[in-house]
DNA sequence: GCCGTTTTCGGCCCGACTGTTTTCAGTCG
């Protein structure tokens, strides 16, 4: 039995409950116990009493246990005897809520999503009270795209939407400032619609200019203060809300609309602990008094914490977390993994060394492919030390940074390296990485990194796990395997920022405390530098410390890493 | 259903928008 397991289990029966009509703080109880063991870091053979957690007492205490010696539930069953299965995916209905749900199950039988379609179709809905019209028919309009509209989308492609948006919105002269708010800005792997906070005096001259965007779908909501539309971006149709403030209140509405609903949720706690309501428009102290402040930093101290940056504001855990030692974007002081024209990048060497200094980075690597990797242009021999000497060169012209010369090299499906270590040797920093044979079997891929992570000269392992969000899973290694392999050989294991891959996984970074981590960006064109900024948000998810992380050495700690650690290996 | 150095009962985050009301419930974030 899996932790996972019984989350699932307590969130189904939260799901039924809620479809029942049950007390919402009951409902909550159970969604709250489920997160509780999430956060939990203790695998479940290590929790013998699940009620000494935060949120589980005897009722859902009794429900975990049945469940953990009995393989099933009682308490599900009895739900599941009583309320449709067929109802649950009804709640993904915009507009629908459980107790709407639960009207149409009582009064017209209906039971499932074609149930409900025909009923509209006949006019029954709109003979209920609380329904109409207008109701009716948005719910007949939901149903039919129920299925057809995804509801969540990976987060290279809402940022993909969202830089289209800014620029945009930075050509509306009514607006004060604006930013991006909601999962997006916390960086999560995938989003359901995008939020954005606008500041605006002007709002009438905002909302209009808003709904003149060129790549509007549909209306879905038009007030004072928000505006929901429908925007079409790489043919899908995505959310997105734009929320209306006067300039006073920007800080305070971007902090809320950031969330997440939990870490909000803990926040309003301690507001409340203090007599005083927080909301969008800002601090009203016991007297009525508002406070607002010009920063979001100011708000955290307000009560009595650092400002917590936004990938982190999830679960709420991390009000109790020493945050002081967290990754931040400029630890970051080089780029370890990069592209030229050598392989498949865009641009030439020089071209990549003055877009890192351009970035204020101390030192870079020059990694592109090897050999094998003919798709991509992989370098034979010949080329690799052509373009060692050319690095050289480089790197003698350009004071303000170090240049280092290295691969990405193959790691092939028999299990052997594209180079041999006479070749190796002759470079600064060597990546190893899978690229081809993805369905081998595990045994078979935990060789081949098995293979590279002994190897002297192998430094990193790129994309540990070869995922692309959204679009394939990878070839699926033993990562707490890996992360022992990394360990016991002095491996480092990248978390590569491509908002495509980001790989490692915040997950994994978070159970595995102990192996060292490099972030870069894998850039094959030089606007690629800036995905940095989600290999940094990726690695605060998991409360990565920046002691963790190689490429926040200084200049001559990197250059020592470079010319003598290399023995470390073991 | 959970929780508690004011509480073992009475709270549990707060506000906007929609569509239906004729002062508000339901939904959503």
């Amino acid at each position: 039995m899996s932790k996972k397991e019984i989350i699932k289990l307590l969130e189904k029966i939260a799901v039924y409950m809620e479809l029942k009509g049950e007390n919402t703080f009951k409902v909550s109880a159970y969604r709250k116990a489920a997160q509780s063991l999430e956060t939990d870091e203790r695998p479940l053979d290590e929790i013998d009493d699940v009620t000494e957690l935060k949120g589980i007492g005897k009722g859902v205490g009794e429900v975990i246990n049945e469940y953990r010696e009995q393989g099933k539930s009682t308490t599900l069953e009895a739900l599941q005897d009583e309320v449709p299965a067929g109802l649950i995916p009804l709640l993904k209905i915009q507009g629908l809520g459980s107790k709407k749900i639960a009207k149409l199950y009582k009064e017209l039988g209906i039971d499932s999503k074609d149930a409900l379609q025909q009923a509209c179709e006949a006019g029954k809905v709109s003979e209920l009270s609380g329904f109409a019209k207008k109701t009716e028919q948005n719910i007949l309009e939901a149903v039919k795209a129920l299925g057809a509209k995804k509801d969540r989308y990976p987060i290279d492609q809402i940022a993909g939407l969202s830089l289209e948006i800014d620029s945009y919105l930075s050509e509306i002269e009514a607006i004060d400032q604006f930013n991006v708010a909601g999962s997006f800005r916390r960086f999560k792997e995938s989003s359901k619609d995008i939020d954005y906070i606008i500041s605006t005096d002007d709002p009438e001259t905002v909302q209009q200019a808003l709904l003149e965007i060129p790549n509007k779908v549909k209306e879905v909501a038009i007030g004072h203060t928000k505006i929901s539309l429908e925007l079409s971006y790489d043919d899908e149709t995505i959310g997105v809300d734009f929320r209306l403030i006067e300039p006073s209140a920007y800080y305070h509405t971007l902090q809320h609309f950031t969330g997440s609903k939990d870490h909000n949720i803990r926040i309003r706690q301690l507001a409340k602990e203090r007599n005083e309501k927080i909301s969008e428009y800002g601090i009203e102290q016991q007297n009525g008094e508002l406070i607002q402040y010009q920063s979001e930093a100011e708000i955290y101290e307000h009560y009595g914490v650092n400002w917590i940056a936004p990938a982190m504001r999830e679960d709420g855990s991390e009000f109790d977390k020493s945050l002081t030692n967290i990754l931040q974007l400029d630890d970051i002081n080089g780029d370890l993994h990069m592209h030229t024209t050598f392989s498949d990048g865009a641009f030439s060497i020089e071209d990549m060394v003055k877009a890192n200094i351009e970035k204020g980075y101390q030192y870079m690597v020059i990694t592109d492919h090897s050999q094998s990797l003919k798709v991509a242009n992989g370098l034979s021999v010949e080329q690799l030390l052509r373009q060692n000497e050319e690095i050289k060169t480089l790197n003698d012209k350009y004071d303000e940074i170090d240049i280092y010369s290295g691969i990405e090299m193959d790691i092939l499906p028999n299990g052997e390296l594209d180079y041999s270590d006479e070749v190796l040797a002759q470079l600064d920093y060597v990546i190893a990485a899978i690229h081809q044979s993805f369905n081998q079997p595990q045994e078979e891929i935990m060789k081949r990194l098995e293979n590279a992570c002994k190897n002297p000269y192998v430094r990193h392992i790129a994309h540990p796990t070869g995922r692309i969000i959204g679009k394939r899973p990878g070839y699926e290694p033993d990562i707490d395997k890996l992360c022992e392999m990394a360990e016991a050989t002095n491996t480092i294991l990248e978390i590569n920022a491509n908002p495509k891959r980001l790989d490692l996984n915040a997950e994994v970074v978070r159970k595995h405390p102990n192996i060292r981590l490099t972030i870069n960006t894998d850039a094959h064109h030089v606007d690629h530098l800036e995905f940095m900024e989600y290999g940094v948000a990726t690695a605060q998810k998991g409360f990565v410390h920046k002691e963790r992380v190689i490429n926040t050495l200084s200049r001559e700690d990197f250059k020592d890493f470079i010319e003598n650690n290399i023995k470390l290996k073991k």
